[in-house]
DNA sequence: GGCTGACATAGACAGATGTCAACATAGGTA
DNA sequence: TACCTATGTTGACATCTGTCTATGTCAGCC
């Protein structure tokens, strides 16, 4: 198994085999549907993409909240990404700063990985 | 643009730069998030992964719909799962047979990939 | 202290979503 | 023809979700 050890209470840099190799538990299911269901929103796309290609790894609310809706609702889907572990942030100041989990995309990108007949 | 042609009407082969490369445009982010959201339910992922991980990339609905859920309810999924264009389906006598469509994993593991520094 | 800016929370609301039972359809078999 | 099996469709329902306005909290500045 390339799956040494469990490490922490989210998935943590791996989770389960690829889709695409053997079918997904139940359990897993749920939780890695919660990942997905997270992506799964215009908004919370774009915000997240926001940050995940912002200088420096991180990104203020001020500077990623120009998408089209208000204030508190890029604050509601900001919660929603953090919830499903693909997010955290950081009060530094007046302002909080977002950025990625550290291996949200690899274990998402993991998943869907294509199995080479 | 490294985008040459729009070649289908869903997303063919390649759809825009990775999440973590440069932010999503409101109209791509508008397409992916429905392939993300066809994943962000737990009976939809399992149907999911049951196709793309069965023998000879093909699967008979009678050999995956003990989900859990009643076989409309499972009807339903895999009609949302050939909507937002990662699965395609061909009846065959009695039968139907749900397979992957064809780079429908390779779309959403690309958009994934970690950006290296 | 009071004020202002940045962000989160609470509550309300319309619309979307997941589920089921009932029905429809399509193909095989007799 | 009639019947059975496999699957899709319809309609109804409760719940979830995205959005807003209003309000709260926290930090800096006067």
């Amino acid at each position: 198994m390339s799956k040494p050890l469990p490490v922490l209470d989210v998935i943590e840099t791996s989770c389960c085999a690829p889709l695409a190799r053997a079918p997904i538990g139940e359990a897993d299911a749920e939780r890695v549907a919660a990942m997905f269901k997270a992506l799964g929103d215009p908004v919370r796309l774009r915000l997240f993409s926001k940050v995940a290609s912002s200088e420096g790894g991180e990104a203020c609310v001020c500077d990623i909240q120009d998408v089209g809706v208000s204030q508190p609702t890029v604050s509601h889907h900001l919660k929603k990404l953090r919830e499903a572990g693909l997010l955290e942030s950081e009060r530094r100041g007046s302002w909080v700063y977002y950025r990625l989990a550290p291996s949200a995309l690899a274990v998402m990108a993991d998943l869907l990985a294509p199995v080479r007949a």
